[in-house]
DNA sequence: ACGCAATTCAAACGACTGTTTAAATCGCTA
DNA sequence: TAGCGATTTAAACAGTCGTTTGAATTGCGT
């Protein structure tokens, strides 16, 4: 029952489940699955090997939970921005862009929000989606398909001359390129030797731009 | 020296290295690279553990391989598509439509074709990509970036309406919606109840409708 | 301050990992 | 057919893997 707040030996005043959490997340976005082990993970959160058996079961639930913690909130986020644009009427037309801004920019929130470390997280949903994460396949089927079908149903109303079956797929590829680029953020950044903000600025403008462009008639 | 044709055992009659490569291939596409075991591999490939080691020295090496043997020959093929339209001028202006079959196309016929198991390669390819394999980067870097330049700058000529830089991103982002496509698309086709083979074409084409809607100005 | 539940810990389990070794086998040439 | 290099093989190496166990420790309610 404690969790109790540790201000021992120089250790942050997380919790060890949140310190476990934290370390996997970056222990995949660093190295990868192919990667990880409950050992180096315990080590990073300065805990012990059964304690990640003791508080998520094994491996595979801790991974599920990286997964969720952050996907819930992204989502929740994604929505409600859409939501505000409806204003409560589901069949309101919205602007195009402002529809994208609501899909897109979450990420960005998140991406930037150093504290809460999104940024990690987004290239761990890039290889979750890469690794065809079985997890993944379902929490997206069974909890973020409906908000996922409400953008591309509000994206068919601003764009009334495109076919429900055109909307789809470019909304498809729209997702893609968006993984992608998340997913490759570090390394691209360092590449072009621009500022980690000010490249990561010029994406999300750069990809809603293309994402408008992709949706015009 | 031997390295000779094999029929005993209702075995195929590629040679023991061709067979290394082409399980390693399947079980990377199946499974990832986080369940990759040269044991698995060796398995699959009807040969000893030894023989990966012994063939191409150990395991990371034997990936390497898996890589670029079929990447010299995608773009090898996208550049002498490029080349043809360029007709020996690379300042020639070509149409666009056509630059972007050159690059998207070829990945198709790899797709389409089953003897070669192009396929399977493409969702490697993904992995491979989401891993931000060391390998896959270098052979990009050293081997392949000119190829992709050459396209970027046909792409430019084609669209000179369109600043350089924001051709550089677009072309970024329809790399990232094709990628994603390629290795979702075994598991997207079983959801859309659709023939693969018809299911290919028809991303294909949208990807291609998609990549010039895009780069439209 | 005692007791009980929650948590942490060290140690060990068997299974699997990539690689190396040396012997056995193969196919060609002389 | 004898010999030789190329290839295949079985066996063992030292590590690491995820998980389980039972004991030690912690912190809170009584």
């Amino acid at each position: 029952m404690p969790e109790p707040f540790l201000f021992h030996s120089g250790m942050s005043t997380l919790s060890t489940k949140e310190r476990i959490l934290n370390s996997t997340e970056k222990l995949i976005a660093e190295h990868g699955f192919s990667e990880l082990s409950i050992r180096k993970i315990s080590q990073r959160a300065h805990t012990n090997l059964a304690a990640i058996n003791y508080h998520f079961g094994n491996k595979q639930q801790l991974i599920d939970q990286v997964l969720e913690r952050r996907l819930n909130n992204l989502f929740d986020i994604r929505k409600s921005m859409l939501d505000e644009l409806n204003q409560g009427d589901s069949n309101k037309v919205c602007n195009l862009e402002q529809i994208l801004h609501a899909f897109i920019a979450p990420a960005l929130f998140m991406i930037n929000d150093e504290h809460q470390g999104g940024r990690i997280f987004m290239q761990v949903l890039a290889r979750a989606y890469a690794e065809q994460s079985e997890s993944l396949h379902e929490l997206m089927k069974d909890r973020y398909a409906p908000i996922i079908k409400a953008f591309a149903e509000a994206i068919g109303l601003a764009c009334p001359e495109l076919p429900r079956e055109t909307i789809f797929w470019r909304f498809h590829f729209i997702i893609g390129a968006l993984t992608y680029t998340m997913g490759h953020f570090g390394a691209t950044s360092v590449a072009r030797q621009m500022p980690e903000a000010e490249y990561f600025e010029k994406s999300v403008a750069e990809l809603i731009e293309f994402a408008k462009a992709a949706l015009r008639t």
